[in-house]
DNA sequence: AATGTAAGTGAGTAATCACTCATTAATATT
DNA sequence: AATATTAATGAGTGATTACTCACTTACATT
């Protein structure tokens, strides 16, 4: 008789570390999280997505809480220090970091949204993105947006006005596409960045109209 | 023995038409639902929110997200329709309806979060959202955008384009200010819309500093 | 006053939820 | 080989949920 061997499962046990499992059960998250929201998913649902048990999950993750704070903690940081390239000048900069910022936003759209979402209900979720994209962005915004300001190339509007009229165009990308599908139909990440940037930069009026 | 006089509600029963009822009902879920989102409100509480009992709200609405698309819908098309005044230009138009705007959100900041936070995972608010706001927003902006670019006054951007960048400068300033308060501390409608305008119309750019 | 109808009630219900725990198994240590 | 440790399991649990329904009440009609 084969009893025990087979009709327990004979596979599925150790074959990943600790440490892997936990990966597994943060991307299942992260999936299921983006799709149905936070209060949406059920723990059953990502421990399926992970392939594990449910109580696998709370081995790793006290609450379910804990798991959402693991997730985003990580994430929120991601792409947003890849700025390894020495700008010259601050409008070259504005460029490159648009770019960065639209092509980062369209490969995790959902994430994004997902985040700003959250943020709306969970203090934790405002706080991390507070510390973690204000603080940094800002840490790198903040000295090219000054610099133009003094060489004369940008105007003195202040900082918190164009940190929010950048962040406003830039990340609605992603909640627009998803909200109003079917509106801009062929657009490539290209275009639509030059044309933020276009605006964001010297505006929607033609130079000559000058009041 | 005074008992089934007393031990039974006095008072509660009916002062108010069904449309009153189910007006409070609204109201209650709305508040509700712009604090802990869909998911994370109970029905019971709404109830207690409305001062009436639970079965009640089942007999105003089929079910809990029935109630959600009531409580929105109204709400979406509310306010957009108030260009009542006639323009005699484009920009002035633009000026105008951006500060319409902005008032709005500053007023309904948290309804606005949340349409826009649940269209994440509800088709319905999505939907709703894109038929309301999209379809009544293009047939304002559009002509007038149009009109600008016959005149000469706007680039030729194109139209989604600008209204992405005119959304998303928009609806963001409720976001920031929730999501990152602290920032911008005594930044009053009028500076924030100004310096928004500004930013939208003419860009970061002083205007010597062509390329 | 009697009766019919629409509105409101809240205890009850089946389903679902996050989380627990006794048990089992895989690895590390000796 | 024996034992200890750590990881994983999934049936079980109490709490909570959206929703129901038998009943009560307020009003309208006669």
């Amino acid at each position: 008789m084969k009893s025990k061997q087979e009709t327990k499962q004979p596979e599925i046990r150790r074959k990943k570390t600790a440490e892997e499992r936990r990966q597994d059960i943060l991307e299942a998250a992260l999936n299921i999280f983006t799709e149905k929201g936070y209060n949406g998913s059920t723990t059953a649902e990502i421990a399926r997505g992970a392939g594990v048990a449910e109580g696998t999950i709370f081995r790793h993750f006290a609450t379910k809480k804990e798991l959402l704070i693991a997730v985003l903690s990580p994430k929120i940081l991601e792409g947003i220090i890849s700025l390894d390239k020495k700008h010259k000048d601050p409008v070259e900069f504005f460029r490159c970091f648009m770019k960065n910022r639209m092509e980062f936003i369209k490969e995790n759209d959902g994430l994004v949204r997902f985040m700003f979402a959250e943020a709306q209900y969970h203090d934790e979720v405002r706080e991390a993105l507070s510390n973690g994209i204000l603080g940094q962005g800002i840490n790198i915004v903040q000295p090219w947006f000054e610099k133009g300001v003094k060489q004369g190339v940008f105007k003195p509007v202040p900082f918190p006005s164009v940190m929010r009229t950048f962040m406003g165009m830039v990340l609605f990308y992603g909640v627009f596409n998803h909200v109003f599908p079917g509106l801009s139909p062929e657009n490539t990440i290209e275009e639509a960045t030059d044309q933020t940037l276009e605006i964001f930069l010297h505006g929607l009026m033609v130079k000559e109209a000058k009041t």
